[in-house]
DNA sequence: ATATAATTTCAGTGTATTTTGAATGGAGCA
DNA sequence: TGCTCCATTCAAAATACACTGAAATTATAT
């Protein structure tokens, strides 16, 4: 059903998702759109990637939660479609803050609870340790906070970034 | 067997672990590390966190294969004890390096495949777009190779990213 | 060399997550 | 209002993943 040649690329993006934290039925899916020329309604895509309609449904669900893909109406046809973000980098930028907020943040807040309720005179070392880990936490998350504001300064940032690596 | 106070740090550690793409128990032990004054010995590790030896052991080997903590030996002792890596900076920096082989340059690969076979004259939509996501993805990685080249240029690029946040 | 103590491995088992598909819900149309 | 066509939900089944523990291996001491 799908092109061979696009196959590889559905099944990598597929595997890559269980390391993003996303599952592999969503990431193949975002795959079948970033690869489909025309939108795609729910039979396609279930079809294409042989799964069942209601895991597609529950899958497209969520990635429109996500915002990287949006539902589009061809005039007439009583069917849902979906495209893919078309710009990558509001994707890029969408799943970035998607990630902080499920996986940076947790982390950041367990650390200060646990700064806050230990005994600095006990366990030193531990204690050093765990305020080495928030400086450094702290830091990081007044940048993604900055980065993650909007595209724009996500943009800027990036700019700055590829300023540096040209020296 | 774990300081009530500890306990909820190790296993916010453990949860995100997972979304971090390291098991939970990996996670756990990192965290119990962390929060260990002492260096621990295998059996310590697995009574504390009321997990088998065979099971300790694996994600023992699989984080000193991350590089986060380390096997030290006391004198007279036969057994191993291990320590987590107490400068916050390398934890980051080594956490760092083993992401981005595991989850970004895989997904660079899949597309610059796939960019390569495609005819950019068929299918121009999809083509346009996956040719902006290899360019950002493009982008992005040399940032991440000048990034990871060592600790230095880590702390220089965060440093350049304090002085953005700054402004 | 042998005994002993610790670690590592891995097949089997258990647990959690993902997927299915039948039932339910809901929008448009006559 | 009832009919038709999709989309959605969710309990049950399938699958993938994590963990155990006994056996094999390795390291150290005598």
């Amino acid at each position: 059903m799908v092109d061979k040649q696009y196959e590889q690329f559905i099944e990598t993006w597929g595997s890559m998702g269980v390391l993003w934290g996303i599952n592999r039925s969503m990431a193949r899916i975002h795959a079948f759109l970033i690869t489909s020329e025309e939108p795609a309604d729910l039979d396609t895509i279930a079809d294409s990637l042989k799964m069942s309609r209601g895991n597609a449904s529950m899958c497209l669900k969520e990635l429109r939660h996500w915002g990287v893909i949006q539902r589009v109406h061809s005039p007439g046809d009583r069917r849902d479609s979906y495209v893919a973000e078309p710009d990558a980098f509001k994707m890029f930028f969408l799943i970035g803050q998607e990630r902080k907020k499920r996986e940076f943040d947790p982390a950041l807040h367990s650390v200060r609870l646990l700064l806050a309720e230990g005994d600095p005179e006990k366990r030193k070392a531990v204690h050093a340790r765990l305020r080495g880990l928030e400086r450094l936490l702290t830091s990081i998350d007044r940048v993604l906070n900055k980065c993650l504001q909007d595209e724009k300064m996500t943009k800027a940032v990036l700019n700055i970034l590829k300023g540096f690596v040209a020296r």
